[in-house]
DNA sequence: CCCCCCCC
């Protein structure tokens, strides 16, 4: 199949001036001849995957780079040499005297196997620039992760005004402290209270906010005199164009943001209001469902969207580690998962939460905490908004009132805090061998863990017992002169009800252990009753090793139970399973995406 | 220049 590349785009790419705005909105159908990783190594020494792109219109080639947000389509080979694509979206950066072409977005069209037409380097006066080949790494890589580009003279360095008057913006992943003379245009999608401090250094107070465009997002600060002026005007949700603001290297301990800068606003800092907002993204969220809590370790970072079920009254607590009285307050929220978590506001936002009516909450960037089970707490980077325009949120306002309201909800497991939980707990599964070190200290009081193993062996011996059929009863009957009795009930039975006593040892990637466990756990392995494997056993001894042999091999989830025990002046602790489940693919999955999505570009 | 993200 021939594709018909956009000829002539490698060529007016190379001459766009930037104010020629058309042409980075325009698509261009092209073809990569290389896409090369540049392990760019920035001046906080952090490295930063970049892919550099050559791409031709199959009579020039150019080079581009790749917005880093799009980085997953090399790395899961949805792209890659000779792919054919349109590029839908790009922008064009000018650096001093170099200049960047960033791919924003691309549809691929192809794979093919063969290089379309014999594309050549565009043609530039001699002295205009440098060579470029393809499949030779002619990159210069310097302090910025930005400098991998192309060297031309010809562009301005001063900033570029367009047509209309308004200042050419720059996208915020091109900041870089080299570079000063630069507008971006970008919504505020977050703002913090005003913080003050006090320390040895002197004392004053500052803000920040999140600054968002198609490109990335940054944080800016500003400090002391700059709060009193850019405070009231920034708003969270609306879009500025800023500039003069000052690039640092943000200190990434600090950050929860994919960007290795942050800006400091000045006194000079220029922030004007754009009302022309359509190309600049709101907030994006990933939600997880309530459910889906338990299985975020501790610490992890969300979000989350849910009804606000209770309210609790404004409290105080104080920080232990600064002595300082923190205001607070506690939402209860409720999903469709059937499930609530409490989620902790601080500061400001506790002090003046007023919504009513059981609004529903949007909340970006969350923590994850472990008490009650699991519990959601607000950081000061964490985004809050009522009743947002989404329509995860029209859907949770139409069940909540149809008949949410009505319904009931699981906590997340009221064991207080940490891994002793009965339930099983994704998030804190733990090794074998792990469990085995641990030791388990206390001879009465059980411990309870979540693993998952292999079963290797069955002990095919003792497998069940004959149990009293009564109701809840289970106790081991004897058989007496052709009836079965039970001591406990004081009655004789026809035939016994046989329930399993299984010895299994299981195995993982850190070693193996036995574990026992009961009727239930029989009935999930074989999908039989002890009853059916008993009458198979009787009939047909071969088919019930063809039974035995089959359920090995097979991995589940287990909530285990541990408990030191003296049996025979022998101290071991044995492992009881409480419950066993058969794993579920697409819910594994899930859970591992959800793993993937908290804590993906922060 | 902050950088704590808290408590039950």
């Amino acid at each position: 199949m021939a594709f018909q590349l956009t000829a002539g785009s490698c060529e007016r790419l190379d001459n766009a001036t930037p104010s020629e705005e058309d042409v980075f909105n325009e698509p261009h159908t092209v073809q990569f001849l290389s896409i090369k990783k540049v392990n760019t190594v920035n001046a906080s020494s952090s490295a930063v995957d970049r892919y550099r792109i050559i791409m031709s219109d199959g009579i020039h080639f150019i080079q581009a780079m790749l917005a880093t947000q799009l980085n997953s389509m090399v790395q899961d080979n949805t792209i890659g040499k000779n792919t054919v694509a349109v590029i839908e979206k790009l922008t064009c950066n000018y650096v001093q005297e170099k200049r960047l072409i960033i791919i924003l977005s691309l549809r691929v069209l192809a794979h093919s196997t063969e290089k379309i037409g014999e594309p050549k380097q565009v043609e530039s006066p001699p002295d205009q620039a440098t060579s470029v080949t393809p499949n030779t790494d002619t990159i210069q890589t310097s302090a910025s992760p930005l400098s991998n580009v192309i060297t031309k003279h010809s562009k301005p360095a001063e900033q570029v005004t367009s047509k209309d008057g308004r200042p050419s913006v720059y996208p915020i992943e091109g900041l870089s402290p080299y570079q000063n003379n630069w507008t971006i245009k970008a919504r505020v999608t977050q703002k913090s209270d005003i913080k003050t401090w006090s320390n040895q250094r002197g004392e004053g107070k500052l803000f920040n906010v999140t600054l968002m465009d198609e490109t990335g997002e940054i944080r800016a600060t500003g400090f002391n005199l700059v709060v009193d002026e850019l405070y009231p005007k920034l708003e969270e949700g609306k879009v500025y164009y800023i500039s003069k603001a000052r690039v640092n290297l943000a200190k990434k301990k600090f950050s929860n943001l994919a960007n290795d800068y942050e800006l400091s606003l000045e006194r000079n800092t220029e922030v004007v209001e754009c009302h022309e907002t359509a190309n600049v993204p709101m907030i994006k969220y990933s939600f997880v469902p309530l459910s889906a809590l338990q299985d975020l370790a501790k610490d992890s970072v969300c979000d989350v969207i849910g009804v606000v079920k209770e309210v609790s009254a404004l409290s105080e607590i104080t920080s232990k580690a600064t002595n300082r009285q923190i205001p607070k307050r506690e939402l209860t929220l409720v999903d469709k998962s059937g499930f609530s978590v409490r989620l902790t506001l601080w500061g400001k936002q506790a002090e003046q939460y007023n919504a009513e009516d059981s609004p529903v909450i949007a909340f970006k960037g969350v923590k994850v905490g472990d008490f009650g089970g699991r519990s959601l707490s607000m950081f000061s980077s964490s985004t809050m908004h009522v009743n947002p325009h989404l329509e995860e949120c029209f859907a949770l306002r139409g069940w909540y009132d149809s008949s949410g309201a009505e319904q009931s909800f699981h906590a997340h497991s009221s064991a207080g805090g940490g891994a002793s939980t009965m339930s099983f707990n994704r998030a804190e599964i733990r090794s074998l061998d792990d469990v085995k070190q641990s030791g388990f200290g206390l001879p009465d009081k059980p411990e309870y863990f979540s693993t998952r193993a292999t079963i290797m062996h069955i002990k095919a011996d003792n497998i069940s017992y004959p149990a009293c059929p009564t109701q809840n009863c289970n106790k081991k009957v004897v058989e007496d002169g052709g009836t079965w009795r039970c001591e406990k009930c004081e009655k004789s039975f026809e035939a016994p009800e046989h329930r399993y006593i299984m010895s299994l040892a299981v195995a993982d990637a850190s070693g193996q252990a036995w574990l026992q466990g009961f009727n239930e756990v029989g009935v999930t392995i074989f999908g039989k009753t002890a009853n059916e494997l008993i009458a198979i056993k009787e009939s047909n001894s071969a088919q019930y090793n063809v039974l035995l042999h089959k359920a090995n091999c097979n991995t589940y989830n287990f909530s285990c139970r541990a408990k030191q025990d003296t049996y025979n002046e022998n101290t071991r602790i044995r492992y009881g399973i409480s419950r066993i489940y058969p794993l579920d693919y697409k819910e594994e999955a899930m859970a591992l995406r959800d793993l993937l999505y908290s804590s993906w570009a922060r």
